[in-house]
RNA sequence: GGGGAAUUAGCUCAGUUGGGAGAGCGUCGGUUUUGCACGCCGAAGGCCACCGGUUCGAUCCCGGUAUUCUCCA
């Protein structure tokens, strides 16, 4: 095999083949011609594998074909990725397992028409034991995004033909040799021991026992687990010791087979499932490692282009060994960029969107290690998408808006940082006034914490400079917060506690064809808590078996009404509904007893559910229709839909301007006009999603999905209600639009008869107006400027006459005369004078102007609305003689009032001013006071 | 969901014992120049986010609202 090796592209002639299968049974996938041909080790149990060094080098392209096709042999039911987004699992930030798409499955709450499934799953680990965030980069097999490839058997198959088939494909089709692959069992596992050993021939130095902790798993504390066992490959000894433990980076865990056969119930114990499952996970990054001979997950083709372009970028060596952990963090964090933002993710301040902007900071605190100082990750992003399009076709159309939303996202941070620079600088100036070895560990905490520059970047600007950081101060200052944060979510909890037993309830929903159904009442609660009955008067929660009421769900408010039974009368407020599938009735008895078994007659509320289904076809239309105008990277990120008006939130880089508002809003009017017939059905998910229908990525869709269709205009996946035909809406109107977070926009609107409602306000609005400034519709505007220009104006000229300045119409005061009638004190001229109708700005004006011109001091008051106002100034080179603020403290009590300032110029206020010559002899004697000693 | 912060001229931002709203850039006008850039002189441009409270007086203190930033979950 020497001369086949080194070889990234594997030829078709020695492309891994065999014909026998471990099961009877044939592949239910096609399977080509050119693949029936037999290989040179066809049916090769004889064919040595090929030993380290000169192995195959399988691209990750080839990888993956074997792998689809050796399970789609066996049986399996080849599936798609599900997004990174896990489907309606709130306990799960991304799906970071092959298994999470079938976890209903697992559980039997959900039926297939496969038993057997093979997945390639992009998956997301930002957190846990093994993979903690910050670590990622600094090893080599642990990344933020990986793929893990995976064969599922549900109640089919069980141990040994999972461990055959993994022996088999790993041995025989990617030829790695047997001696080099050691297994783990959990400790009490001695079924698949033997398995191993006997019926694998695996040697038992080989076969290691392990604890709970590595080889038992669990989905929760309760529900289907059981022992694991994983394949570890030995990497030779240029890698380390011969001895397998923990910690010996030689051996390298490649793939985990999960037996599935117990289900802890709620007091710990283990019960056998009646059909034991497969669920196994084989990281493709560290099997492609393995398979094309590099000593890292970086090294392999997945990485390789994208780091080559990065060092590129940077202009550095990428075999620098003190280059790698930058360039490896730059390249695992822009391909989990990718793939997050190609699913509808945007940087946010929390949940997902926060992960998201986090990577991209940290990608981009190392691009600057490497000394890039620029926006350059969404550059890298491209390399990214060539690199994986051929295996995700979500990738080539959304690359575009990839880049510009980390570009954007970049250009963010940098002005995050100038912020922080500021702040940090003048820290670190202070510290290095008072000769302080370590910056404070809470100043850089709040630095951190409110402004978000990082402690990283603070670390190493601080040591540029010889000065330490205090990181205990710091790390116990972000310990506080996680305290408040996690204190926080606990009384959330015990708020939002469930309903006991709820989980035991399922409602059959009947109401997308009639509004009116026969139920019996399952189960009710009073209080959060079982109730048997529920009497008139009390609000309660309430389970039937089946509903014509929709629960709130995809943005859609719940549906209310009525309901009767033989003894009792209730209204239903608001419908919900839990995800086991109970739907909820907040209900009102207004007459009679409810009793669990009762027999009741619901019916929803009519005109309000056509309220709504007005407004969900206007929603899908308005998505339909933002996606011609604004381009295809618009995406639904939540709606709301009730009966008085419809919100939409999208994805979107900028405003939309009123232009494309327009084009939006008439778009939908005219699909309206022409009364498309709106079509639903159900069909497989798969096949709706390839026949172009649009799906939510929030949203947990089965097997088969209703798809909610107007003509070629339109198509979503929706469980919603809604009309028959388009034209039923009458008129579209948009209302608002906003910003809801960066890279996400908010348009309000309104349909049918609450369109109607606010277009005639707006015209009865527009009426009164003309009517009353006797205008047409197309003057009024310049009407208005017109008026608005002409009051400005005259309040200009009002502020201009105030008394003190020059040229004042009424009554102007006669500065000259003011400061010729100034009485000396202390040999300086003081000026005091009442005002009468001189506002607090004119007085002060005025009082400058004096004691300019006069080089002197000036008091006056004025008086009206039963209050006056004094204001004192001062000539600035008296002030150590005459102090404004003294005087004018003097002052007030004369008007029963208060005042301050400085000492050039103060004032103060107080009660009507009865006598304004009296107050100025009164003034006047303060003063002459003050200075006669 | 829980903290912290910001919001002042078209833009970037100053503005503390609570006392008259500022700078730089940009805009406009003048001047200089064959012309432009530059230089010099000048002007316009502000409900100091909004609502309430405290105070004689609030951009400043307190409470609330909105928007944005940021940390934690």
């Amino acid at each position: 095999m020497g001369q086949q090796s080194r070889r990234i592209q594997a030829q078709e002639d020695r492309r891994p083949e065999r014909q026998g299968h471990v099961h009877g049974r044939d592949g239910a996938a096609h399977v080509g011609d050119r693949r029936r041909r037999p290989g040179p080790d066809a049916g090769g149990h004889h064919s040595r594998p090929s030993p380290a060094g000169t192995r195959l080098m399988l691209a990750n392209a080839e990888i993956r074909r074997v792998f689809y096709e050796y399970f789609q042999k066996q049986g399996h039911q080849r599936v798609l990725s599900s997004p990174l987004v896990p489907a309606k699992d709130p306990t799960l930030l991304f799906t970071n397992a092959g298994m999470n798409q079938f976890k209903g499955v697992f559980l039997q709450e959900e039926k297939r028409d496969y038993r057997r499934a093979v997945t390639i799953q992009k998956c997301m680990r930002v957190s846990g034991k093994h993979n903690d965030f910050d670590e990622v980069g600094r090893t080599e097999f642990h990344h933020t995004f990986f793929e893990m490839l995976g064969n599922f058997s549900f109640g089919d198959y069980f141990k040994e033909p999972a461990c055959l088939y993994s022996w088999e494909l790993l041995t025989r089709h990617y030829r790695l040799a047997p001696e080099r692959l050691w297994i783990t069992v959990f400790r009490d596992d001695d079924e698949a021991f033997r398995i191993w050993e006997e019926r694998i021939g695996v040697p038992r130095a080989r076969i290691q026992r392990l604890g709970e902790k590595d080889n038992f798993w669990q989905m929760g504390d309760t529900g289907p687990c059981g022992p694991c066992s994983e394949i570890h490959y030995d990497r030779g000894p240029e890698f380390g010791p011969p001895e397998f433990v923990d910690g010996n980076r030689r051996f390298v865990e490649i793939w985990n087979l999960v037996f599935m056969q117990f289900s802890r119930d709620a007091t710990g114990t283990l019960q056998p499932l009646p059909a034991p499952s497969i669920d196994t996970g084989m990281g493709m990054e560290r099997l492609a490692a393995v398979l094309q001979g590099v000593s890292s997950n970086y090294r392999t083709d997945l990485f390789a282009p994208i780091i080559e372009r990065a060092a590129e970028l940077a202009a550095v060596d990428r075999e620098a060994p003190a280059r790698q952990v930058d360039l490896n963090v730059v390249a695992d964090h822009v391909r989990a960029l990718t793939f997050l933002i190609a699913d509808g993710i945007m940087p946010a301040n929390d949940g997902r969107g926060y992960v998201l902007r986090r990577l991209l900071r940290r990608a981009v605190k190392h691009g600057r290690s490497l000394g890039l100082q620029d926006a350059f990750l969404h550059q890298l992003s491209g390399r990214v998408v060539e690199v994986m399009k051929p295996f995700y076709p979500e990738l080539e159309p959304a690359r575009d808006f990839i880049a510009r939303v980390i570009a954007m996202e970049e250009e963010r941070f940098q002005r995050t940082l100038a912020n922080g620079l500021k702040i940090f600088d003048d820290l670190l100036a202070a510290a290095l006034e008072t000769k302080q070895e370590t910056l404070s560990g809470t100043d850089l905490f709040r630095l951190s914490d409110t402004y978000g520059f990082p402690l990283d970047f603070a670390r190493d600007l601080a040591m540029e400079k010889g000065v330490g950081i205090d990181f205990d101060a710091f790390q116990l200052a972000l310990k506080e917060q996680k305290e408040r944060s996690r204190l926080s979510l606990q009384e959330k909890r015990r708020e939002t506690a469930a309903l006991p037993g709820i989980e035991r309830w399922h409602s059959e929903f009947v109401g997308y064809d009639d509004l009116q159904a026969e139920a019996v009442l399952r189960a009710a609660y009073v209080d959060g808590r079982q109730a048997e009955t529920v009497a008139s008067g009390q609000t309660g929660i309430l389970v039937f078996d089946r509903t014509p009421f929709y629960a709130e769900s995809g943005g859609q408010v719940g549906d209310s009404g009525r309901g009767r039974g033989s003894e009792a009368y209730f209204t239903v407020r608001d419908t919900k509904k839990t995800a086991a599938g109970a739907i909820l009735h907040e209900v009102q008895v207004q007459e009679g007893t409810l009793k669990t078994g009762d027999s009741v007659r619901l019916e929803v509320d009519a005109s309000r559910r056509r309220q709504i289904a007005v407004h969900h076809t206007a929603t899908h239309m308005l998505h339909a229709a933002l996606r011609e105008v604004l381009g295809l990277h618009v995406k639904q990120a939540g709606s709301r839909v009730a009966p008085d008006k419809l919100r939409f939130d999208f994805t979107h880089f900028s405003a939309v301007s009123a232009d494309e508002l327009e084009k939006v809003e008439s778009a939908v009017n005219e699909k309206i006009r022409e009364n498309l017939p709106v079509a639903r059905r159900t069909q497989p998910y798969e096949e709706a999603i390839r026949s172009g229908a649009m799906a939510i990525f929030e949203e947990k869709y089965g097997d088969t999905v209703r798809v909610v269709s107007m003509g070629d205009f339109s198509s979503e996946l929706c469980g919603g209600t809604h009309l028959q035909a388009s034209g039923e809406i009458g008129l579209f109107k948009i209302i608002a639009e906003s910003s809801i977070s960066s890279g996400i926009r908010r348009i309000e609107a309104l349909a049918g008869e609450a369109a109607y409602r606010h277009v005639a306000r707006g015209q009865a609005l527009l009426q009164g107006l003309l009517a009353h400034f006797g205008q047409k519709p197309d003057g009024l505007l310049d009407f208005l400027k017109g008026l608005e220009a002409r009051a400005r104006e005259s309040e200009k000229k009002m502020k201009k006459a105030a008394p003190g300045a020059p040229g004042t119409p009424a009554a102007p005061p006669d500065i000259a005369g003011l400061i010729r009638d100034a009485q000396p004190i202390a040999g300086v001229p003081v000026v005091i004078a009442s005002l009468p109708d001189a506002d607090r700005e004119a007085l002060s004006a005025l009082a400058d102007e004096i004691k300019n011109r006069s080089r002197g001091v000036a008091v006056l008051f004025s008086s009206g609305d039963g209050r006056s106002h004094v204001v004192a100034s001062v000539f600035k080179d008296l002030t150590a003689r005459f102090n404004a603020n003294i005087i004018i403290k003097k002052v007030a009590p004369l008007v029963n009032g208060k005042g301050g300032g400085r000492s050039d110029f103060a004032q103060a206020g107080g009660d009507a001013v009865a006598d304004p010559e009296e107050l100025k002899e009164r003034i006047g004697r303060v003063l002459q006071e003050d200075h006669e000693a």
